[in-house]
DNA sequence: GACGAACCAATTAGATGGCGTCCAA
DNA sequence: TCTAATTGGTTCGTC
């Protein structure tokens, strides 16, 4: 089928013929004839990389030449931007009537987000699903001239935590937009029809890729395919890295999966030692460039560590790492100068970043109440669906390794033969339904308890299940809400400020009812205090404990027993292994704002800098949700502790003591800057605008001296002469005609 | 004969993928 | 439950 052919604008035609593409797909083509731009609802469940996105533009750019609007659902804010930067490139298409304007689109996730009234104003508009959530619980009014949704990677309706806020967030864009399409882009799964038939979509099922992918099992010495065979030299002892070597002969890439950070990164590490050696000049000279970045962008020994690997060609990938080093590994990757990935599953979904060949080191994962449990085929099917890149590689391999012939008759039979399982809606649990049927009754979709079950009945849990079995759980989640204020009434259902308030600022109810009765019944009200609420709520995550903290924790916890909220649980108690936990989790956030360094803090706590990132990112959130909710129940409370929440709030946000955050506001200044400039006096706005330039320049270096200047309302210029003697010279009469002259400033 | 590298087997310690949400300039 | 790292001991080669 070709492109032409499709009835669609002129320059969309060309737009896809400019970019290479005439003809569509084969499952693209079934899309079609199934009516895709009919306006039909449709289910494509067809392999990664076989042009599912291509799908969702053309039926995009279909509804928006109709003066429509489109909302595109994906699962991860890395994914948003990927796809925002793709339909950005539609701007230049003036589709839309009398051609005013180019197609607009906007992107609103949790760390980046074009403000919601201007978000209305755009054709296409890219969200995460929960995201898309919280602007329906806010009443976001632009939602209702919504007329194409596009799910992306809608067998996520399966995962346990996240599950739950997909269903019933195309639950409610289906009451809110009843002749709204929906195009629904999905894995291939084993109960497809099923998705496809709640969504009332019609069914693209396809196995079609358009580079082949050759799946395959290593024993002793060869690759074993269906049909084929690949002979290994064994120049080392270990299988993994003589495959390696195999590819990296043949000009290709690998991508590594394995099973823990650890692993991962003991495997980068080994390898590497044998990859290096292999490796030409101008590739060593290319690598040495990003080592360089990679020293510049740590903080800690993971920045040491990853060197390492990358001066040898291989590097590990996983979420420990801080976002620049992610960005260096994934982009040297793709410039093809990291020949090795060594990666936890983080690589498997989401990103694009193919390769040559996949090898699955192990398949199994370990879970602390069964140990090591094999994957499902679903995860497998995504890594090995990484192998090969679309126009770049004749086709691709993905390599599982066995120890024994039985062992591997089993991995053919169980993952490379075998069929995805079935997609099975989570929305049953209470943890999932608490928090999902307080925001349905906020928002007027339910407004009592038959209501409550007509909502309930068109979801795909009652799709897959009968409903009588979950109205217990109902009862008890209203009686839960209602037992803690957040819900009034019998026959009719009325959220109280306290519903209201928890539902839009988007906290499971539960923490919000652990934050406002721990609020009442503390006593001595510290930071402590505050931390460790907010670390037990469910909506935070926590850190493990580990066989040496125990005394540790245990000490504190005594020394400090007065500060908590509760009394701490003894030691027999099944509570007690959770509330150290918790308590290790609040340390670590107070070491954070105590400024101590990345280092110092991953070494402590045995995590990465990108989880220190990430639990205060959390823990941010949740102290503005209680500064906020102490702001509702203050008058109930016998002291105010919104001053304290909202100063958190901000010494989080920045990992600051409080003297610093008047530095740290300014952009481009943060703890450890501030920090050094409060040590030398500099402790104030007021102080900096006074102090002479030169002093501040040596202190943080000129650049960010100029762009600190500039920050707080004063021009500088910034020269540099052949000598490489760099002036600063202020454009602010203020100041005086100051000149300050430095050289050889860098070291 | 002293020393270190390389190798092997046996034992022990330690692990536990990834993700999103709030507000506001 | 599994794997990687560690430990202890042996062998071999070299000076």
């Amino acid at each position: 089928m070709k492109i032409e052919s499709l009835g669609l604008p002129d320059e969309v035609i060309r737009f896809y013929l400019d970019s290479g593409i005439e003809e569509l797909y084969p499952p693209q083509a079934e899309a079609i004839e199934k009516g895709l731009l009919e306006g039909n609802n449709l289910l494509a469940a067809i392999p990664t990389a076989s042009g599912k996105t291509l799908l969702a533009e053309l039926a995009m750019l279909k509804a928006i030449s109709n003066g429509g609007k489109a909302l595109y659902i994906v699962p991860l804010r890395a994914l948003a931007s990927e796809k925002f930067d793709r339909f950005r490139s539609f701007s230049s298409l003036y589709v839309k009537g009398e051609g005013k304007a180019g197609i607009r689109v906007g992107i609103s996730t949790g760390d980046f987000e074009s403000r919601d009234e201007w978000l209305g104003s755009n054709d296409i508009i890219v969200a995460t699903s929960e995201k898309t959530d919280s602007l329906l619980r806010n009443e976001t009014s632009w939602m209702e001239d919504i007329t194409t949704i596009v799910v992306d990677e809608v067998h996520l309706l399966d995962s346990a935590n996240r599950g739950p806020t997909l269903e019933v967030t195309l639950t409610k864009l289906m009451k809110l937009n009843p002749g709204c399409q929906i195009i629904a882009l999905s894995a291939t799964v084993g109960n497809a029809y099923e998705i496809a038939d709640w969504l009332k979509a019609k069914l693209v099922l396809s196995e079609w890729r358009p580079t082949d992918l050759h799946e395959g099992v290593y024993l002793k010495g060869n690759i074993n395919y269906h049909g084929s065979q690949k002979r290994i030299e064994p120049r080392t002892r270990d299988d993994a890295i003589n495959i390696l070597l195999d590819t990296l002969e043949e000009g290709g890439q690998c991508l590594v999966f394995e099973s823990s950070r650890k692993n991962s990164v003991s495997f980068a590490k080994r390898s590497g030692a044998k990859i290096g050696e292999t490796l030409d000049k101008p590739t060593r000279n290319a690598l040495d460039i990003l080592v360089e970045q990679i020293v510049e962008n740590g903080e800690t020994e993971t920045a040491n560590e990853l060197a390492k690997c990358v001066r040898n060609g291989t590097a590990f990938h996983h979420a420990g790492l801080n976002s620049a080093h992610r960005r260096i590994v994934e982009d040297g990757f793709r410039d093809n100068k990291i020949k090795v990935i060594s990666s936890t599953p983080t690589l498997a979904a989401g990103l694009n970043l193919p390769a040559r060949r996949v090898i699955v080191r192990s398949y199994r994962r370990y879970d602390p109440n069964y140990g090591m449990q094999p994957i499902p085929v679903l995860d497998y099917k995504q890594m090995a669906g990484r192998a090969g890149r679309p126009h770049l590689d004749p086709y691709g391999e993905s390599v599982l390794i066995a120890k024994s012939y039985n062992e591997m008759t089993g991995l053919f039979d169980n993952y490379i033969d075998a069929d995805a399982e079935d997609i099975w809606s989570k929305l049953g649990s209470e943890n999932a339904l608490r928090t999902h049927i307080l925001s349905t009754i906020v928002n007027g979709f339910a407004t009592t308890r038959e209501g409550l079950l007509e909502f309930i009945e068109a979801t795909f849990f009652a799709h897959q299940n009968d409903t009588w079995g979950i109205m217990d759980v109902v009862d008890e989640c209203l009686d839960f809400l209602r037992d803690n204020k957040m819900l009034e009434g019998e026959d009719t259902l009325v959220p109280t400020a306290l519903g209201r308030l928890i539902s839009t600022l988007y906290i499971d109810p539960l923490s919000g009812a652990y934050i406002v009765n721990g609020l009442k019944k503390a006593e001595h009200i510290t930071d402590l205090t505050l931390l460790h609420l907010i670390c037990k709520t469910p909506d935070m995550r926590q850190l493990y404990m580990r066989s040496g903290d125990y005394e540790i924790i245990n000490d504190i916890v005594i020394a400090h027993s007065d500060e908590f909220a509760e009394i701490p649980p003894r030691s027999r108690e099944i509570d007690y292994e959770f509330f150290l936990a918790e308590v290790k989790t609040a340390l670590l956030i107070q070491d954070w704002i105590g400024e101590k360094t990345l280092d110092s803090i991953t070494k402590k706590f045995n995590v990465g800098e990108g989880d220190v990132h990430a639990f205060a990112d959390i823990a941010e959130w949740l102290m503005h949700a209680s500064s906020r909710l102490a702001g509702l129940i203050a008058p109930e409370m016998s002291i105010d502790v919104s001053n304290m929440t909202s100063l958190l709030e901000k010494r989080i946000h920045y990992g600051a003591s409080p003297e610093l955050i008047e530095l740290v506001s300014i952009r481009g200044i943060g703890r450890v800057r501030a920090r050094k400039l409060y040590d030398n006096g500099l402790k104030t706005v007021d102080d900096i605008r006074k102090s002479s330039h030169k002093r501040i320049a040596e202190l943080i270096g000129p650049k960010t001296a100029a762009k600190l200047f500039t920050e707080i309302g004063l021009h500088l210029e910034f020269t540099s002469d052949d000598s490489g003697e760099v002036t600063l010279k202020t454009m602010d009469s203020l100041m005086g005609n100051e000149q300050s002259t430095f050289s050889d400033f860098e070291k």
